[in-house]
DNA sequence: GTCTATAGTGAGATAGAC
DNA sequence: GTCTATCTCACTATAGAC
């Protein structure tokens, strides 16, 4: 039986804690393997044994921060007399995963206009992440609850209300709590659906 | 009277043409500035005259762009009776000119998550341009039009929305032309604040 | 697995002639 | 204003000892 005290985790843990802070405080690309490695303690050769570049390293890092987020945000039985409020728990939750995740988040937004990582990697990340959204949407489409938009524009916006909302209240943080403005943010979202 | 027929324009706005197709094609950090000015068909030097670096070359670049799409969608006298019909006429106008200028477009976006310009830069040029729509929001809040949510959320709420649904076009354009796609845009957006 | 040292590349920017 | 030539530096990635 071993048990095992590593006080730093493993040094492959530490690299990709490490990276997360240096890539969302000055960017990608801005951020050299050199200064991840040396900020984690760590030497630039032991970063490239535990990923072959540092495409590797990012893409490793959005993959396991979408899997993190995709497990908080586990959807549930649908019920079509109570889908706003089922709705709204997501929503919060959601937001409530990005407040406390204000790092995870932000990296995301990076991801997204990091043109190394190719488009189809992120699109196939993406829709592991929101398959779920989709089934919600197409529920409420037929119970008639929400709009009968097409179902890939509906998907988009709700992406784009997510990243927006979520933004201001990481810049704003002393709102986040403020019921208005989560009420506000909710509704903004939930509204646009609306038959 | 001295009339200048340059076939080639003069080489700062052919730097800035070219810079604004690598930029979108390939990245801002991943378009060296050696690139930019050879495919210009012009010399390094020549770069480094008309702008003192890469990142103010950036800037004026987004400057202008921002500029032009502010101009396309001027606003007008508002109407209390026909808000929807008018903000519709903007909405229309502000995708259309998105769509007629998609590297633009995707060039505004990159710039948004570019760090080396500083956040309270892109902030001020922001508050320039969407000034007016400001204007709309409190006058359609005081007419007991649009809902009473925070201004500044439903601002950036907007501005999101936009965002996603332009950036929806332009990977779909065949759907750009669909009239029940068009429409389903806007009253995603404009449902959102409807009280 | 981890380290030190460094190879090799390509970037932004400058000098100075024309 | 425009060019050629080049400086200087920082970066990714590798080699090889431990």
């Amino acid at each position: 039986m071993s048990v095992t005290i590593n006080q730093p985790k493993n040094k492959k843990q530490q690299l990709l804690d490490t990276a997360l802070a240096l890539f969302v405080n000055q960017g990608i690309y801005a951020t050299s393997t050199a200064s991840i490695a040396k900020t984690a303690g760590v030497a630039t050769g032991t970063l490239f044994h535990h990923f072959p570049s540092k495409d590797a390293l990012v893409l490793e890092l959005y993959k396991n921060i979408k899997q993190e987020f995709a497990l908080q945000i586990a959807p549930f039985e649908l019920d079509a007399t109570q889908l706003e409020q089922q709705a709204k728990v997501i929503w919060q939750q959601a937001i409530d995963w990005a407040l406390a995740n204000a790092e995870q988040q932000q990296f995301c937004l990076l991801v997204m206009q990091y043109q190394p990582l190719s488009a189809n990697t992120k699109a196939q990340i993406f829709a592991d992440e929101f398959g779920f959204l989709k089934e919600i949407m197409l529920f409420g489409q037929q119970h008639q609850l929400i709009a009968n938009y097409p179902i890939e524009l509906m998907l988009e916006s709700a992406h784009g209300q997510f990243l927006t909302s979520s933004q201001f209240f990481i810049n704003n943080t002393e709102l986040a709590q403020d019921a208005k403005y989560r009420e506000a943010a909710f509704n903004l979202f939930w509204q646009s659906f609306t038959r």
